[in-house]
DNA sequence: GATATATTACTGACCGGTCAGTTAGTAAAT
DNA sequence: ATTTACTAACTGACCGGTCAGTAATATATC
């Protein structure tokens, strides 16, 4: 997980400072082990002294940096997800070919962050968690939601435009696609070992590709792309 | 939502006894409360003298029924969600027409139970809490998710076994439709007033039989169906 | 039908544990 | 010596669960 991270706690010298100062690198390890005990226990599930514990602080610490537990919350998601929402972002930007390429390269990347355990639990995180935080909702749902539907949105209508997408409800399919991924990728997670024959990630993504493109694209182009 | 229950304080009659004993009723009563109150507040965020109060009862009755938080929670989950699962089940068996017109009205039938506030409520509560419930989360997984699921596949088979339905992933897609039904609830529920532009239910529930019909009918049969 | 007795549905004050947030004080750095 | 990063002990609110007691009803007795 964090490889490099000098230990504060050096092997039994006695002599040796029992913690350091290192006020630019706190913020990161807080935020790292808040991630990690926010998804493994939810929200209210999340005990402050664990985060502490884990970053190698005490709890008192948190405080010094994020004024509450809310805001370290806050804080934790804008830090992680965003980066995400940015690289969608800049492949639509980017991207030159075909549109049913792109649709593929997107599913595929956004596909590549969820299968991230760590992802994963974080969207989990918020559908579960958000309704009691109206602020944090507002926010996510704008720098989340709505950007990478509004990503999906773009590659679709390229594609009508194209003339290579059939004319669809697109609006609603720009919601489908990643609800499609989003949920796959918490049920893979949650139900891991409750499902009697679950499917590995391959068929998931070969999956949600197959019936997007089948569903999006015109009946006569469909049979030589969803085998490529 | 319940007009018929007798208010056990009558108006301001001081004579009148301040309550009655009504064993048969009170369970179900309480479990009414448990579930408007866990689906505001999620299960930690539900304090359970609000349930009692909701019940018209007092904190100390609910233990009189069930034996803790969370064997409430386990019963409110079985009541409710249950029977929706059995009436797909009994659909299946009972429909003798084509597969496309039995997938669209097993779709219809979960889409309104979905659409209903308490089961979207349920929905979302799950996937926000069983991580922390080991053995509910089996039940719920065994009895709700799986067997849906198995509906949704039987359906696709008989589909594909007519002719009707392309060859597909089926096993895919069989998660794949209730996955796009339980999201879009949720989001439906959840994002009320974030969303610029919201989907009305019928743009949703038209969205989703427009984009399972296109990716799962043989293309030569998609044009007279999806606009039907 | 009135009164006494037994039963049980129900109440609400209380307890003990938990945890977010505070603060007094200590160790490191300069 | 002073400033600052950090610790650890502490507080107070909150809530699940308990239980001693009370109010409503059922039954028995006259």
């Amino acid at each position: 997980m964090t490889p490099p991270k000098p230990p504060d706690s050096s092997p039994d010298d006695p002599c040796a400072p029992r913690w350091h100062r290192r006020p630019e690198s706190r913020p990161d390890e807080i935020l790292e082990a808040a991630e990690a005990v926010f998804g493994e226990f939810g929200y209210n599930g999340t005990r402050l002294e664990e985060v502490a514990r884990r970053a190698g602080v005490s709890k008192g610490t948190l405080y010094l940096y994020f004024e509450s537990k809310e805001a370290l919350f806050r804080e934790m998601v804008r830090a992680r997800v965003l980066p995400i929402v940015d690289l969608a972002e800049q492949t639509l930007q980017e991207h030159h070919g075909s549109p049913a390429d792109l649709l593929v390269k997107v599913v595929r990347q956004m596909w590549a962050a969820l299968r991230n355990a760590r992802l994963a639990r974080m969207s989990r995180l918020m559908t579960a968690e958000l309704a009691g935080f109206p602020e944090l909702g507002r926010f996510y749902y704008e720098e989340v939601v709505l950007r990478s539907r509004r990503v999906i949105e773009a590659v679709l209508e390229r594609g009508i435009a194209a003339g290579e997408f059939r004319a669809m409800p697109h609006r609603f399919v720009a919601r489908a696609v990643p609800a499609l991924l989003v949920h796959q990728s918490q049920t893979q997670y949650f139900s891991a070992g409750l499902d009697p024959n679950p499917l590995s990630d391959e068929q998931v993504i070969d999956g949600v590709i197959d019936l997007v493109l089948h569903a999006v694209l015109k009946p006569s182009r469909a049979k030589d792309r969803t085998n490529a």
